[in-house]
DNA sequence: GCCAACGTTGGC
DNA sequence: GCCAACGTTGGC
């Protein structure tokens, strides 16, 4: 049984539309504890991945992506000049995890984050919590049809 | 650009 | 271990 994921990323940074363009993608550059823990210890193959563009406009739900492989070390926490290097990491005890998602399909139209608070059966979603920053998140599966039938 | 929320760091 | 200072996220 597939679990389901909502999974932050600044549109301009990299977005649903790169995604489709790379057919997969590690999901790197996660550096919290908390979002981490989900990566790494949570996060199975076959998981739905609700892809979230942020600080954007507008800011909502553009796409989904497949969980493809799991346990792969972030290699960014490995490289010195990459903002994301994390020098208490070694390969054998590395720190920070980057999952491999494929793409699945982009929403005809970004289910925005005003049409989410407008639907009760959204209401519960961790994105709508006021000062929720977490970049990983789980989503209910009634949640996760509940989007699918709106998109 | 502002600012609320909140995670992280580091002095003690 | 406490907590103030600082940094980051992300909506607006």
């Amino acid at each position: 049984m597939s679990q389901f994921w909502l999974a932050k990323s600044e549109a301009s940074v990299y977005s649903i539309e790169d995604l489709k363009r790379d057919k997969k993608t590690l999901w790197e550059g996660v550096r919290n504890y908390q979002a981490r823990n989900f990566l790494r210890d949570e996060w199975k193959v076959g998981d739905k991945v609700l892809f979230y563009h942020s600080n954007s406009n507008p800011t909502g739900i553009a796409g989904l992506a497949t969980v493809l492989r799991v346990g792969i070390p972030d290699p960014l926490q490995f490289d010195r000049r990459s903002d994301y290097f994390e020098p208490r990491a070694t390969k054998d005890a590395p720190i920070w995890f980057a999952p491999e998602i494929k793409f699945e399909r982009a929403f005809a139209e970004i289910l925005t984050l005003d049409q989410i608070k407008k639907m009760p059966k959204l209401k519960g979603m961790q994105v709508l919590k006021r000062g929720n920053r977490l970049s990983v998140q789980p989503v209910a599966p009634d949640e996760f049809k509940e989007i699918l039938r709106l998109v």
